[in-house]
RNA sequence: GGGGCCGUAGCUCAAUUGGAUAGAGUACCGGACUGUCGAUCCGGUGGUUGCGGGUUCGAAUCCCGUCGGCCUCGCCA
C-alpha cells in the first residue's frame, strides 16, 4: 500500500504523549521487530531515534500479515494513529510513553541481509564499519559525531562572519613547495612532464589575501600530506585556516579564543574561560619537556644537575661533563609503580631510543628518608639534599634522566605522560587550553647540517632579535604561537614576514638560495615588494578538535570516508591502477619495483 | 623502512595451549507464540581457520614467507 513518505508528519524521535490521538505518517528504517504470531512490534528508525509500530491483526490485518515479513534495515513507511501504551510505557527511549497503532504499511525497499548488525551497539571491527560506512552512519553514535562536526564547522563559519572574515577559496591544483611534508602530486596533460601539487596548506594563498587587501581572511579547507599515517593523522585533513592584516600575536590569539569559544559552546555546550594562559617554549620544555604539555596534572620536570654533579654515579657525571643535565619526575603513589610496572618503563624507554630509567624508591627509616632499589646505592649520599629539592616524602619513586637537553626532555615527557595514566591523574571532562609563545625560528638538523624553520619559512622572528640571525640563529625566537588542549597541539600560527629583505634572509639561513627562492616564491617575493601590510594567521586542525570533543579514538572516527594505516580507500578501494590510455595522456611510464 | 598485536561461520568471538566430527551468540531459513521492547521457545543452513610453504603420526595452534587491519618509532615545517 503506498503511502506519502514525503508528506511524513513527524520525524522518528519526536512523538510524545501530547500528540495521543493524532493521526501521522512515519517512515524510517526497520530497527528491531518483535512477531508474537498475533501482536507485532516494530520499532522503526531515523536520524532523531525510534518509535515503537504496534500491529494488531484485529485492528489492521493486512499490515500485520505486511508487518511479519520485515527484516532489520527495511525500508517502510506507516500511516496510523498516536496510541499511549499506559501500563506498557518504556522509560528506556525517549517516545517510550506512546506507540503507533497502525492502520497501513508501505514496505518502500526490503533489505539485503547484512554484512554487520546495525542496531547492534556491540563492537563491530572497524575494518567492516569503513567498508560499508553507510551502515555505520546510521548508528545513533555515529550520527551525534558528524552532527557535533556539523555543529563545530557551523559556529566556526557564524564566528568568522560576524568578525568581518572573508571565506576566500584557495586552489587544490597548485605549487609543490620545498620543506614540509611530501606532497601530493597530479600530472598536467597540457604540460607533459609537470605536475601540480595537492595543498599542505594554502599558507600563502592567505597571504596574498592580506597583500591583496582582504583585511580578514578564512577558510575551512582541505589539506593534503603524503606522510605515514596514525591514529591522529590522515593524508587528508580539514583545516580551519585564518589570516588577518594590520594585527601581532595578541590579535590573532584573542581571535582564536573567541571562535575555540563558540566552538565548546556549540559542540559541549561549554563556557571556556578566556584568555588562554601562556606558557614560552622555553618554559614549557624545562617543566614539561614537551612543547604541547599537558596541564591537567603535575608530575613536572625538575633539574637536579646541580646534585647530579657531586655523586659518583658515572652515568650521570659523563652526562654532565658532556654538557648534559639530569632532571627528574617525582610520582606518588607507589604502590601501582611495582617492580613490574617499572621495568616495563624502562623497556619502553628502550623502546623509543633510550638507554634506561634510573629510578630511586624513597622511605622513612626511623624519621629520615632513605632510598631504596634501582640506582640507590649511588645516591645515599645525596639523599636528603635530593628529596627536598623535588619535594620527595617516604612513598615516592624519583625517576631520573640525565643526557642532552632534547633527550632527557623527550625521555622524561614519555614517562610523565605513562605515568599520568598508570597513575589515573587525567582528570576526564576537563579542558585546558594553553598557548606556547616564542619558539625558536629555526633548529639546526645535525643529519642534513642545516638549519630548519620551526614552523614554516614564512614566519616572523621577534623584531629584538633579528640581528641574532647573523651570530646566533639558534637563540632567534619567532612571532608563533601553538594552541594546545590537554597536551595536543590543536593550532599553531605566526606573524608573518612582510618583508622582502627579512624574507630573503630567512631563505637564505635555511640554505635556500636566491635561484631557488626566485623559482618557487617569486609570486611572494613580488607581493613583499608591493606594498605588503603586517599580517598574521593561524590554523587548525577541525578533525582533531572534533576528535577530543567527542571524546573519540581515532581520527577515523570523525572523518565520514577515511582512509586506512596503509593510505587506502576502504570504501572504493582508492587507490588504484589506471588504464593505458588514461596514463598516455599525461605522458607517464610507469617504473614498479620487481614483484616479490 | 623498523618494532609490536591481530586475522577461525555473513558479523562478534571460543576451541582446556599440538590431539578425535572446529563450537557459541547473532544474522539467515523453517516452525510455535496476542504486550514485546536485546522478545522468547523448538529445529535447520552456514567453515579453503587470510594465503603459500615447512616441521609432525597429527597443525586453527609451532616455524618461514606473504597479504590485510590496528598500534607505534622514523617521517609528518
Amino acid at each position: 500500500m503506498p503511502i506519502a513518505y514525503n508528506k511524513r508528519t513527524h520525524l522518528c524521535g519526536q512523538l510524545r504523549a501530547a500528540q495521543t490521538g493524532e493521526q501521522i505518517i512515519l517512515a524510517g528504517w526497520v530497527n528491531t521487530s518483535r512477531d508474537h504470531g498475533g501482536m507485532t512490534f516494530v520499532d522503526v528508525r531515523d536520524h532523531t531515534g525510534i518509535t515503537q509500530l504496534r500491529f494488531n491483526p484485529e485492528v489492521a490485518p493486512e499490515a500485520h500479515k505486511a508487518a511479519r515479513t520485515l527484516h532489520n534495515e527495511d525500508v517502510i513507511a506507516v500511516t496510523g494513529k498516536v496510541a499511549h501504551r499506559g501500563e506498557w510505557v518504556n522509560p528506556k527511549i525517549p517516545t517510550g510513553e506512546i506507540e503507533i497503532e497502525v492502520a497501513e504499511i508501505d514496505i518502500i525497499n526490503r533489505c539485503e541481509p547484512l554484512p554487520f548488525q546495525v542496531n547492534d551497539p556491540g563492537d563491530t571491527s572497524e575494518d567492516m564499519r569503513l567498508r560499508y560506512r553507510f551502515l555505520d552512519f546510521r548508528r545513533p553514535e555515529i550520527q551525534r559525531i558528524f552532527r557535533m562536526r556539523h555543529a563545530i564547522a557551523k559556529a566556526v563559519r557564524d564566528y568568522m562572519d560576524d568578525n568581518n572574515f572573508v571565506e576566500v577559496e584557495t586552489p587544490f591544483l597548485t605549487k609543490s613547495t620545498p620543506e614540509g611534508a611530501r606532497d601530493y602530486l597530479v600530472p598536467s596533460r597540457v604540460r607533459p612532464g609537470t605536475f601540480y601539487a595537492l595543498p599542505q596548506s594554502p599558507q600563502i594563498f592567505k597571504q596574498l589575501c592580506m597583500i591583496g587587501g582582504f583585511d580578514r581572511y578564512a577558510q575551512i579547507v582541505r589539506c593534503f600530506r603524503d606522510e605515514d599515517l596514525r591514529a591522529d593523522r590522515q593524508p587528508e585533513f580539514t583545516q580551519v585556516d585564518l589570516e588577518m592584516a594590520f594585527v601581532e600575536s595578541g590579535d590573532v590569539m584573542a581571535a582564536v579564543e573567541g571562535c575555540v569559544g563558540k566552538m565548546f559552546k556549540a559542540a559541549l555546550d561549554i563556557d571556556i574561560d578566556t584568555p588562554f594562559p601562556c606558557i614560552t617554549y622555553e618554559e614549557a620544555m624545562d617543566r614539561f619537556g614537551c612543547d604541547a604539555p599537558d596541564t591537567r596534572f603535575g608530575l613536572e620536570l625538575t633539574d637536579v644537575t646541580d646534585i647530579m654533579k657531586e655523586t659518583d654515579f658515572k652515568v650521570f657525571r659523563e652526562a654532565i661533563e658532556n654538557g648534559g643535565l639530569v632532571r627528574c619526575i617525582v610520582a606518588s603513589g607507589g604502590e601501582k609503580l611495582t617492580r613490574k610496572v617499572t621495568d616495563g618503563l624502562t623497556e619502553e624507554i628502550r623502546g623509543i631510543g633510550g638507554t634506561g630509567l634510573p629510578l630511586v624508591k624513597v622511605s622513612e627509616d626511623n624519621g629520615s628518608l632513605k632510598f631504596s632499589t634501582g640506582v640507590a646505592k649511588f645516591l645515599h649520599p645525596v639523599c636528603d639534599r635530593l628529596c627536598s629539592a623535588v619535594g620527595a616524602k617516604a612513598g615516592d619513586t624519583i625517576f631520573l634522566m640525565p643526557g642532552s637537553r632534547d633527550e632527557v626532555g623527550k625521555y622524561l615527557h614519555y614517562v610523565r605522560t605513562r605515568l599520568a595514566r598508570i597513575l589515573d591523574l587525567i582528570p576526564d571532562d576537563q579542558w585546558n587550553l594553553l598557548w606556547v609563545l616564542d619558539f625558536p625560528l629555526v633548529v639546526w638538523d645535525e643529519e642534513e647540517k642545516r638549519w630548519f624553520s620551526t614552523h614554516h619559512p614564512f614566519t616572523a622572528p621577534r623584531d629584538e632579535d633579528i640581528p641574532l640571525m647573523d651570530t646566533d640563529p639558534g637563540k632567534v625566537r619567532s612571532k608563533a604561537y601553538d594552541l594546545v588542549l590537554n597536551g595536543t597541539e590543536m593550532a599553531g600560527g605566526s606573524i608573518r614576514i612582510h618583508n622582502k629583505d627579512v624574507q630573503n634572509k630567512v631563505f637564505s639561513l635555511l640554505g635556500i638560495s636566491e635561484e631557488e627562492a626566485h623559482a618557487k616564491f617569486e609570486f611572494l617575493l613580488d607581493a613583499l615588494r608591493f606594498g605588503a601590510p603586517p599580517h598574521g594567521g593561524i590554523a587548525f586542525g577541525l578533525d582533531r578538535w572534533v576528535m577530543l570533543m567527542s571524546k573519540s579514538a581515532s581520527l577515523r572516527d570523525v572523518i565520514a570516508f577515511p582512509k586506512t594505516q596503509r593510505a587506502v580507500c576502504p570504501l572504493t578501494n582508492a587507490p588504484t591502477e589506471v588504464s593505458q590510455p588514461q596514463l598516455d595522456d599525461l605522458f607517464l611510464k610507469l617504473n614498479l619495483p620487481p614483484a616479490k
